[in-house]
DNA sequence: TTGTGTTTTACGACCTCC
DNA sequence: GGAGGTCGTAAAACACAA
């Protein structure tokens, strides 16, 4: 679906929601500073950051095959650095980030005196948990969850501020940057696009319940349905953006 | 501290298109 | 058949009131 090529561009479901997006050069910066609005309803605090520099742990088993970086220790973008890595360049804060802290996805917690305090009942988790870990990846026993840094967030928001489908070749630039795998770019999309199909809903929801009640058309309801049905227009978009910003922060 | 609600990753099922 | 879309959902991570 809508390649770079172009063929096909927009046509499976018949939804005009197919931006023209096929300039895969860089666009870092096109977006000003106050970060996005989406991107601050569920962060997570600097301290917070320290403590997922947990890795790949083993109780999940091997890497998926979707996620090559998970099996160099970098499961929140943060490569050992000592090793060689794989010749990727970390991000920003992760290039600051001590090797001595870098996490070692084979160590579990509390074992590396540099990071930070684990408690009892976490290594009692470990513990628990690592017992699995000759089995396969189940979905409700060892399902793993990780949490992206700050800055691939930020990063993520920024593309899909910029268009709500990323391409092949954007996606795989930004997996390579942000140290995630394609899959896992390809899967936030499709998280953060419900996400604002949700987030719209809500809104039409509660104009309709406002205009029952209230004769005068509530004008909150004509952003909702432009983002729902005219996504494609840029002006409109960043009319959105710029509304959710304002309600978000 | 704990219970509860929300948000964020990740996946499976199913669909369409090439 | 494979890739990527939506939709629904599980579960971890987080926020926050009590």
């Amino acid at each position: 679906l809508w390649k770079d090529s172009g063929g096909g561009a927009g046509s499976m479901y018949g939804n005009p929601v197919r931006h023209v997006n096929l300039s895969v050069g860089p666009h870092q910066g096109v977006y000003s500073s106050p970060p996005y609005s989406d991107y601050g309803g569920y962060h997570h605090h600097v301290a917070a950051l320290e403590h997922q520099q947990s890795g790949w742990s083993p109780v999940y088993g091997a890497p998926h095959d979707d996620w090559p970086l998970y099996s160099h220790g970098s499961a929140h973008g943060y490569p050992s650095l000592g090793s060689g890595g794989v010749g990727l360049v970390p991000a920003p804060e992760q290039r600051s980030l001590p090797a001595s802290v870098a996490p070692n996805p084979a160590v579990p917690p509390a074992v590396n005196p540099h990071l930070s305090p684990v408690s009892e009942r976490e290594q009692a988790e470990w513990m628990r948990r690592a017992v699995h870990s000759t089995s396969g990846k189940t979905r409700t026993k060892d399902k793993y969850r990780v949490v992206y840094s700050d800055h691939q967030r930020l990063e993520l928001e920024k593309e899909f501020h910029f268009s709500r489908y990323i391409t092949i070749r954007r996606k795989a630039e930004l997996a390579v940057t942000l140290n995630l795998s394609e899959r896992q770019v390809k899967i936030w999309f499709q998280n953060r696009r419900a996400k604002e199909r949700k987030i719209n809903r809500k809104k039409m929801q509660q104009s309709q319940q406002a205009s029952t009640t209230t004769a005068t058309p509530p004008a909150v309801d004509i952003h909702g349905n432009i983002a729902i049905v005219a996504s494609a227009s840029n002006s409109l978009l960043t009319d959105t953006l710029s509304t959710t910003i304002k309600e978000e922060y």
